[in-house]
DNA sequence: GGTGAAGTGGGAGATAGTGGGGACTACTCT
DNA sequence: AGAGTAGTCCCCACTATCTCCCACTTCACC
């Protein structure tokens, strides 16, 4: 099982290419074969499963009920701006334009370990929902991670 | 299970190298093979756990479920500002800059052993947070930690 | 005081990130 | 169909940073 961490930002060149992170391609677990796939993320950023994790995702909408309308939705919009990629020779990927522009990523681009897969964020874009996020909320996430109570995943 | 104990305070040199104290690299475990993770503390300072520890933090972590905002937010900026280290040959650790920076840590830096785990501070930084507690509180802190009554976490 | 471990410092090679040139492919427009 | 163009991928090159290795100092314990 990967396990990605950290926070990296990188630029991203006049073809689209960013470097992807040495430490989070040593998490690659082999299976991955550094190849990705690319979702639009939930909020605006995307989302990097590496092969083999992207496997569990597909898994899991396989067992989305095709036959309500909510299970359609869900489906259809999260498979339709899917995309694969692989890293270059230079441990580069190149981000689709359709996709950047829905992260409104713009010249630089952070990527954010997620455990089992990855977000990527425009910085600034990032920044304004860091903002969102205050004092409390963060000793909160602390307490819930590090307590010993099973994490309350209500909204 | 690891126990870390005692105050160590070591200079950081010019390439943000600390020597990590002798004292708690005998209490570290086989199985963590002389490396870490380090993440954010709570307070103004840097939590330094043995890859060993660190499997029930991501244990807890994969129990997130990613698809609520809550969860991701909890996993995002908890995941964030960890990253892995090691020990190099002369039983050193780099620390890395956007952490130093966060826990003021400058010079030097103080291994503070907490059982399970190990903090970092700056020096100066942890003399403050000394002084604003005083004797009393710190009694009664004690009184209510050490009792056999479930501790009430309340602020 | 000698010996060894622990802590500190710096040089050199390796690695990561970045940028650009050039070949190949695929698609389009004439 | 052929030529032009856009896009992709590979290679090379430069730079900054990290990491490994060696060397020196200090302290503690015999």
């Amino acid at each position: 099982m990967p396990s990605f961490k950290g926070q990296y930002e990188h630029s991203i060149d006049a073809k689209g290419r960013v470097a992807f992170p040495a430490k989070l391609r040593k998490s690659l677990s082999p299976d991955a074969q550094e190849r990705f796939t690319i979702v639009r993320g939930q909020e605006p950023c995307l989302y990097l499963y590496p092969e083999d994790e992207w496997q569990n995702v597909e898994q899991k909408l396989s067992q989305i009920n095709n036959f309500t309308k909510k299970g359609r939705l869900a489906k259809r919009n999260f498979l339709r701006y899917a995309e694969d990629l692989s890293l270059d020779k230079q441990n580069r990927i190149a981000l689709p334009s359709d996709l950047t522009e829905y992260a409104q990523i713009n010249g630089k681009a952070v990527f954010l370990g997620m455990g089992e897969y990855i977000e990527v964020w425009d910085p600034e874009i990032l920044a304004e929902a860091d903002e969102a996020l205050d004092d409390d909320a963060f000793e909160e996430i602390f307490e819930q991670v590090m307590s010993d109570e099973p994490v309350n995943e209500g909204d």
